[in-house]
This record gives structure tokens, C-alpha cells and sequence, in this order.
RNA sequence: GGCCCUAUGGUCAAGCGGUCAAGACACCGCCCUUUCACGGCGGUAACGGGGGUUCGAUUCCCCCUAGGGUCACCA
């Protein structure tokens, strides 16, 4: 066979070799042991926690060495390609505080190793694809989707292994006539990788997180370039890696089975095979069975998701940390005010088996995050957040900003700051109560004689004046409380509650009802001077008319 | 089903031949408290099973089991 003659009859208008791209490509100058990483998505609009999981990875691996971080976009599937799936990345990679020292962009890309948009290079794999097909290890397939239905069919009754491979590769070892023929009367055609692979050997590889895996080698004749000359993920991975000079691969778990493929390529290619990470799979609990978070079942796996509820970036970031490097939390504890980037990232310490997305320890270092913060930047955020996802909010704070500052620093100067907020969604709900637009009455009164809930409500607007400290306000609150026989002691009240009737708790529990609709709020007198004497006295007359 | 990966409390996990087997989240209890929350203190709870190697295995090896992943002209 005339491979030569092959190549050319297979790609007639290529005339670049390995060699020009080499030469075009030239291996990085970069100081010893930098690390040159990428992220790689396809533009399904889809930008789901995996895609963040990993590229936290790739960039503190990236900015901590002094090497690279590359945006590549995988774009060899034009039926899956959703419209500005792109910009979307880009933007949501942004918010979470993702930035790529190279490749695309929303409106081009930027670095001397593009394109970066795989449709755009289809040339270059054209090139190496015919530099394999010159050497004789890689031949067009003619095969139709039913034939390969038909193998597989038979492959199945025969309880064998799925695919092209072996006697099962009709096309592998077809004349030169022969292919001329079909190419002639214009049958679609895909390029396959003619595999050297042997059943029954293994190949080592060395993965940066998990040590030495042995795999099978690759027997199947897989795919380079498709039907329409774009190539498949396998052999652009390839090409792409190695021409961009990426050093590390990071990628979930899921590649892992591939990885047979990868390498083979790499290594008939003559390219030096980069390192591969793979990381573990994000996983939930569904029925009692652990699975690989799903897009189609749980909104939890997209970052819109976790922006839209509203919660920080640096929350975020906190959390896969935790769950990246397993000591980053021990780190955190002793360095609390430190800046996450100085904590040094290592692949060592990254988990290997799957890791269950866990919402509560979320919820909780979010908690932290916003503990931590001033009630400016709380305000801000909370701010940045309603701009987004709810104008109607984000009006009334900007019309009031003062006072939402003022209602965001309640219990937030002490030693121990409050751990209440968890996300800008939550936020709201916890103090909109405040804006007399959405303030209304949840919770019930407890559980005493009306007539003591309208007296306590009386006595109090009557007793009230807006300039009483705090103590003067809580000693007419006890009043009102021994006017009715109540006890203004909670200890004495549990010893013998019979006793009483009712305690200081029934009373300040109606004021506070009265006052802000629930039963469970921050301190009262604080509120009512955040909420002014207007509204307080208003809101307490509101009360008893509804009695 | 074939192949690969993984295996310490409910969850995330430290551990890398000798430990009373850390810590965090969650949960429970008590305390504090004018509500709730916060906070403080305390508690329940784990090395999947069987063989080896070794003076000694959670730790190293093998088998089993379980869980997960993957078997496309998708990435």
C-alpha cells in the first residue's frame, strides 16, 4: 500500500507537516516547574460545579507555578453548540473569580498558541492526521451508522467486546483500489486510528493524583476525525495539548477510561504525554445510592444555580478547597484572615474517591465567609446581588442605604460576630421585614388570653417613647409584664409556671410579632430604632386594630 | 457484562507499621439568653469481609464484597 499516495488522495490541499506546527509552536519559556494547565469546555451553555471544581485546579496550579492558564473551547460538536455559550463561560468563569492568562475570549482570543475555538484548527489536525495516515496508522472507514449498529449487535449476542477492533475492522486493511473507489463515488467517510494496541498488555501511567494506574492497552480503530474533517475529543486533545504545551491535564475521574487512547496517541504521535489528573467525581445521594451529580437532576450542579441563590464567590471558593486539598481547612483555622492564594495547593493532597457534594458544610463556611464581613461589604453584596436577580429589592436598599447598613450591622460587632446569613437570597427574607413593602405579620401569637395580648399592645404604644435607652425601654416592659401577674424572671417563671400564668417571654414574644410579623428577630429595642418611632408606633397600632 | 478507579463515623476527611484512631460539618444534650440565632461546654458515632507479610496491621500484598465511572462520527 501507497500511503503516501493515500494521504494525499485523503487530504489533497494540506501541505503543512508536524514539523511547520513544531516550528510555529515552540515549547514555552517558562522558569522550572511552571505548570501550564487549561480548561476546556464545550459551549453547551451548560457551565455546571465540575467545570469550577476543576478549574480551580488548573489555575492554582497554574498562577502558583509562574506558568499558564488556558481557555480552550472544545467546539468539535456543532449539533450539541448552544449561542453565546462562549461569553457565558467567560462570564461566569469571571464572576467566580477565574481568569485565563490565554485563550479565548468574548471577542477573540489572546496568546501566541491559538486558535483556541477547535473548529478553527481544523487544518492543524488535518495536518497530523494526514502525517498518520503517511505512516500508515490511520485509514479511512466507510462503515455506516447501521453497520456499526450491526457489529455491535453482533457483538452483543457473541458476549464480546464492544467496537471496532480486529477481525471487526472491515475497513482496516482495505486496498488502495478499493478506497479509491468509494472515495470516488463519494461515500462518507470517517478517519480511524489504525491501533497497534495488544489485548492483554498494559501501559503505566503515572497520574498526578493518584500514583501509578495500569491500564489496558487501546485495541479499538477510535475515531481522529469525523465525518465533516473535525476531529474527535481524543485526537484534538492530543494535537491540542501538545501544540499549546500543556504540562498538566486535569479532568474528572470520568476520562479515566479513555486514557487507554490518549496515551497511545501521544506516544505514536511522538508527542510527549503531559501529566493526567484525575479528579474525583462530584457526587450526591439520591435514594440511598451515591451518583455522579447529574444535569438534568440537580440545579445544584450548575453555577448559576449557586449565583442566582446568592452565594459568594469567596464561599464558594472556601468550599472546594476544602474538598480539593484536605488540609486546607486546618490551614484556614490558623490562618483565618489569610488570603486564600497563599495557601499552597498540592496534588498530593487531593482525594481520590468520589466526594459527596455536601450543602450544609457549604452553608456553613458561607456563614464564615459573611460573618467576616463588614456591614458594608455585606451591603454591597447583597446589593450586587438583588441588581441581578430581584430590581425590586435592589431598589428599596439603594433608596435606603443607611438604614440597611444599619440593619446589617445588628449583632455584627461583637467578639463573635453573628453566623446567620448564608446566602443574599436568605438575606433578604431575613430583614425585609424592616421595609414596611414587604413587612407582614407570619407568626402567631402565643398562646394566652386575648385580652392580655390587646393590653399588652395597649400599655406598650402607651408607655412607649423613642428616646428611652435601652434599659428605661426594657424596665416598662417589665412593668407591663407585672401588670398582669406575669413573671418578669424566666427562672422563677420554669420553677413554677402554674404560679404566673406567663412570663416576660409571652410579653417581648407579642411585641415582637407586632413589630416584625416573627417570632424570632433580633433584638427589639435595636429594631425599633432602626425602624424609627413612625413605623414602630404605626406597626403597634396596626396590631391591635387587627385584634 | 468487560475494563478502570475507589473503600476510616451520617458527610468531608487526618493517618502513610506501634495512636486511648485527629479535626470540621451534621446530629443529640446541657448552659447562656426577653424570642430566634449566635456563643460556650459536653456527647453519640468509623478502620467492609477473608487470607497473607510482620514481633505488630487502619496503614503493605492478594482475593472477595460494595460503591462509582466508562464502554459514540459527545465531550
Amino acid at each position: 500500500m501507497d500511503y503516501n499516495k493515500l494521504a494525499d488522495l485523503l487530504f489533497p490541499n494540506i501541505k503543512e507537516t508536524p514539523e511547520d506546527y513544531e516550528k510555529k509552536y515552540p515549547a514555552r519559556d517558562l522558569p522550572a516547574g511552571a505548570m501550564v494547565t487549561r480548561l476546556a469546555p464545550s459551549p453547551t451553555g451548560f457551565i455546571h460545579l465540575g467545570n469550577l471544581f476543576g478549574a480551580v485546579v488548573d489555575e492554582r496550579l497554574a498562577t502558583q507555578s509562574g506558568g499558564v492558564f488556558i481557555l480552550r473551547i472544545e467546539d468539535t460538536d456543532a449539533k450539541r453548540e448552544v449561542e453565546g455559550a462562549v461569553e457565558l463561560t467567560i462570564d461566569t468563569m469571571k464572576h467566580f473569580n477565574i481568569e485565563f492568562d490565554e485563550g479565548a475570549t468574548a471577542d477573540g482570543e489572546t496568546g501566541d498558541y491559538g486558535p483556541y475555538r477547535q473548529r478553527q484548527r481544523k487544518d492543524i489536525y488535518q495536518a497530523f492526521a494526514k502525517y498518520l495516515v503517511q505512516r500508515g496508522c490511520a485509514y479511512p472507514c466507510f462503515c455506516t451508522e447501521s453497520e456499526l449498529e450491526q457489529i455491535r449487535e453482533k457483538q452483543k449476542e457473541a458476549k464480546l467486546d464492544f467496537g471496532y477492533y480486529g477481525q471487526w475492522a472491515k475497513h482496516r486493511n482495505a486496498s488502495l483500489e478499493d478506497i479509491e473507489k468509494e472515495l470516488a463515488a463519494g461515500t462518507e467517510y470517517v478517519l480511524r486510528f489504525k491501533s497497534e494496541g495488544v489485548a492483554g498488555k498494559y501501559v503505566k501511567v503515572a497520574d498526578g493524583i493518584r500514583g501509578e494506574i495500569e491500564v489496558p492497552e487501546n485495541i479499538q480503530d477510535i475515531v481522529l476525525l469525523k465525518s465533516d474533517g473535525i476531529p474527535t475529543y481524543h485526537f484534538a486533545h492530543a494535537v491540542d495539548d501538545h501544540l499549546m504545551r500543556v504540562t498538566h491535564v486535569v479532568r474528572a475521574e470520568e476520562w479515566m477510561s479513555t486514557l487507554p487512547i490518549h496515551v497511545q496517541l501521544f506516544d505514536t504521535l511522538g508527542f510527549e504525554r503531559p501529566i493526567y489528573c484525575h479528579t474525583a467525581q462530584l457526587m450526591k445521594v439520591d435514594n440511598g445510592n451515591k451518583r455522579k451529580l447529574s444535569k438534568r437532576k440537580d440545579p445544584e450542579l450548575g453555577l448559576d444555580y449557586y449565583r442566582s441563590i446568592g452565594y459568594t464567590v469567596d464561599a464558594v471558593w472556601e468550599y472546594l478547597l476544602t474538598i480539593l486539598n484536605s488540609n486546607y481547612e486546618a490551614w484556614r483555622d490558623k490562618n483565618p484572615d489569610a488570603d486564600r492564594r497563599d495557601f499552597k495547593f498540592t496534588l498530593d493532597k487531593m482525594t481520590k474517591s468520589g466526594t459527596l457534594f455536601d450543602i450544609m458544610k457549604l452553608n456553613n463556611i458561607s456563614k464564615d465567609a459573611i460573618a467576616k464581613m463588614t456591614a458594608e461589604q455585606v451591603y454591597d453584596g447583597l446589593l450586587g446581588w438583588a441588581k441581578e436577580y430581584d430590581e425590586e429589592f435592589c431598589d428599596i436598599i439603594s433608596n435606603a442605604q443607611a438604614k440597611t447598613t444599619a440593619i446589617l450591622n445588628m449583632g455584627r460587632n461583637a467578639k463573635k460576630p453573628r453566623k446567620d446569613i448564608v446566602t443574599w437570597s436568605q438575606c433578604k427574607e431575613f430583614i425585609k421585614y424592616f421595609y414596611n413593602e414587604y413587612f407582614e405579620v407570619e407568626d402567631e401569637y402565643p398562646d394566652i388570653p386575648a385580652e392580655n395580648i390587646k393590653k399588652i399592645l395597649v400599655d406598650y404604644v402607651a408607655s412607649y417613647s423613642h428616646t428611652d435607652e435601652k434599659n428605661d425601654w426594657f424596665e416598662k416592659v417589665k412593668v407591663i409584664t407585672e401588670s398582669l401577674g406575669y413573671a418578669t424572671n424566666t427562672k422563677e417563671y420554669k420553677l413554677d409556671p402554674d404560679k404566673f400564668g406567663g412570663s416576660i417571654i409571652e410579653v417581648t414574644t407579642i411585641i415582637r410579632i407586632a413589630l416584625t410579623g416573627k417570632a424570632n428577630a433580633p433584638d427589639i429595642w435595636e429594631i425599633q430604632q432602626i425602624l424609627g418611632e413612625e413605623d414602630t408606633i404605626g406597626r403597634m397600632n396596626n396590631a391591635i386594630k387587627k385584634l
